[in-house]
DNA sequence: GTCTATACGTGGATAGAC
DNA sequence: GTCTATCCACGTATAGAC
């Protein structure tokens, strides 16, 4: 038990941006051993189980950071109005404004994506369930409220993809932009 | 020059479904063997720069596909409703309702994107410009009609995630339904 | 708790027979 | 054109010293 070289939380964040550029698959021991500054071994001390474990863990600390800077914000008493603002404003910090990939998405995609589908399941629903309440906050009935609060995290899901695809932060700066018209229905801004 | 025991398109379309299911990391040669039936010394004939090599093959196939079901549709000289109707046809088969992964999100978020990263743009670029053209032909100005086509492949990309993550087919399903109100902007149907 | 060293399977890729 | 056999690097995982 002598003291760690850096906190368990750390390791976590850093096994994190790796499997973040790479794929769970493409994150091989080597390469996160690499981004985390630990020997193989030292992983293995840390995440008895392996990979899987370590990507569970990061996993759990995505959606600790989830429940901390989305749900929370949006179930906070301030206007409605506000609490999509401070979502959005915590959403672009954790995709650095597009540049990174969504780990859920990574996951999801994956060939091991069995191992998680439940955990990502979860988070969704979480995410899209405390949307949907704020849209009932302003005013929109429970189901058409549930449904635009799908559609917009699709669409983010969507903008993380097609930013990387195009090469542009546009779309996925206007997909910010649009979430007060998406979950108030107010038709195309355009 | 013996003749193949099944065409190359046969070949590069059960490549294309391995990819789809594993990732472009997770599908191993052994597993693009079993998809094929092929040995892994064949796929070297047929694909001499092994695996990217294979990549390429799909993507190219792919291309061929897009451009027959999807760009062609959007530029025949029906009435635009009708043209939008028949890309959505084509895509729900592509995608098998939603089962099926996009090959483009997954070589986006592969480790590998790069290699790959000019072929997707390209791709995604030409899907949009012709959808834009539809909007224009509908009486949109050219610069929101681009606006638009963008957001709906942005929400398809999203819609074959969040599918997959949610577990069930509605996300998809309702965006391929909302692809006239995203082009002509009519708001938010629900 | 972190390391070096190592075991063992699997990954991508090639040689050469038929 | 397809196969079996094989190569070597790298993959995950563990043993054991400090």
């Amino acid at each position: 038990m002598r003291t760690p070289s850096q906190p368990k939380e750390d390791v976590i964040e850093k096994l994190g941006e790796a499997f973040r550029r790479l794929g769970y698959e493409g994150a091989t021991l080597a390469k996160l051993s690499l981004a985390t500054g630990l020997q193989k071994a030292s992983l293995y001390h840390y995440f008895p189980g392996g990979k899987e474990d370590m990507a569970r863990a990061v996993l759990d600390q995505i959606n600790g950071v989830i429940q901390e800077h989305v749900i929370q914000p949006l179930r906070s008493n301030s206007p409605p109005q506000d609490r999509l603002k401070q979502m959005v404003k915590a959403v672009d910090q954790f995709y650095d404004g597009g540049k990174l990939n969504c780990l859920i998405g990574i996951f999801i995609l994956s060939a091991s994506h069995k191992l998680f589908e439940n955990d990502v399941r979860l988070m969704l629903k979480g995410w899209i369930a405390a949307l949907a309440e704020v849209g009932v906050a302003m005013g929109v009935k429970a189901d058409v409220a549930h449904q635009r609060a799908q559609q917009w995290v699709t669409e983010l899901q969507g903008a993380l993809i097609i930013t990387r695809g195009l090469g542009s932060k546009s779309v996925f700066r206007r997909t910010l932009n649009r979430l007060p018209e998406v979950i108030l229905g107010a038709g195309n801004a355009n």
